[in-house]
DNA sequence: TGTGTTTTATGACGCTTGTTTTATAATGCA
DNA sequence: TGCATTATAAAACAAGCGTCATAAAACACA
């Protein structure tokens, strides 16, 4: 019984991830979502409330349809395949991306979790979430013969987890393809038993 | 022939430098420098031209002091030594420092350096003088037999970058001594030959 | 066809930002 | 003792920030 949305929510949202992707929190200013989103201030403001809760819905909505889904696919996958698919995308697009955006959970783990303690928990949690996928499948992969038994599955998934921190990270300053392979492959080649391994050296 | 300063300028750059450090720079006002430097906002402009090059000098002076001097240090001793001890400052740091401010490099390769090229060659010249650091010593290692030659000397220098850069970011979300000691400690063990390596795993 | 309710559009709010201006104080050299 | 030069102090500058008030517009329902 009122006036209806004369925008798509999820078209705005979509809008506003991208921009809090490319600039991140404090570069990004409400005119910038203004004029990306098409919508007026006075309708973001009424339908997010403030700047730091659209960028909190932003932030879910890439946790949840870029990393978890991401994490859903490769679950499904053979345990030592599922940890190398894992990193295809996040390394493809280290590579690929023009702008060089890195990962946008990885970019809020520096830029607004240290000063805000709500985002904080939110970051937590999705790397939580990741490092359990990575156990999950390493403990699988251990379990069938597909990863070594050498080390302890945490340390695996503390490994893995850290790689893929380094990886983005990395990739924002200099993202050269040689250098983010090596990092990659070499951190799953820690996965394979010594004898198993095919030997990539040289 | 002028008014002599009143005011020690490597004082100054400290404090700033602490200042860029634990807030980085948007969060960082020219009034929060003022105030934890002590000296006005005209006595820093004279002195250092504006708030983008005094965050130069200030990044400057973290790498110089902070990181070629630990550099030099660890080239200083055995090959495989080296590595391991170079990891220490920065794991005990991640682990001890209640403000959990990071590294302020790798915190300016996601902050500073992709919206400023002038900065991105600085940050980036800094992680290749860290990634020869790591070269020389894995060649060293590999030539005497504490580094296995199992992996190619530049694999293994772009995954200790890699853990590097992981190990900082990762630490201002989850300072969790058992990760942050895991995520070391396994990428550590991937420069041991199997043979040789001392099973810690369990 | 009104009435109530919500969304729009426009513009302005107060505040903080980085930076500069103006004037005064302090020195070295003539 | 002046003169030139530089550092200091205090305040002000324009511009940008996030946010909100106001009023017009568009619908559902009576």
């Amino acid at each position: 019984m009122a006036r209806p949305r004369e925008f798509d929510e999820e078209q705005v949202l979509d809008a506003a991830t991208r921009c809090f992707w490319a600039r991140g929190y404090e570069l990004t200013s409400v005119r910038d979502l203004v004029q990306h989103t098409g919508i007026t201030s006075a309708s973001l403001y009424n339908a997010f409330g403030d700047k730091r809760a659209l960028y909190g819905r932003a932030l879910n909505h890439y946790i949840e349809s870029g990393i978890a889904e991401r994490i859903r696919r490769c679950s499904a996958m053979a345990p030592r395949a599922g940890l190398a698919a894992f990193f295809d995308e996040p390394l493809e697009r280290s590579i690929s991306d023009p702008d060089h955006k890195g990962c946008m959970l990885i970019n809020a783990s520096l830029e607004v979790a240290p000063h805000d303690s709500g985002f904080r928990e939110v970051v937590a949690e999705a790397l939580r979430r990741i490092e359990a996928f990575f156990l999950d499948r390493i403990t699988a992969g251990q379990a069938d013969g597909s990863v070594t038994r050498r080390l302890a599955p945490q340390d695996l998934a503390a490994h893995l987890l850290g790689t893929l921190m380094g990886l983005r990270t990395l990739s924002r300053v200099r993202p050269e393809p040689a250098l983010l392979t090596a990092l990659v492959q070499t951190a799953l080649a820690l996965l394979d038993d010594p004898a198993t391994a095919e030997t990539s050296a040289g």
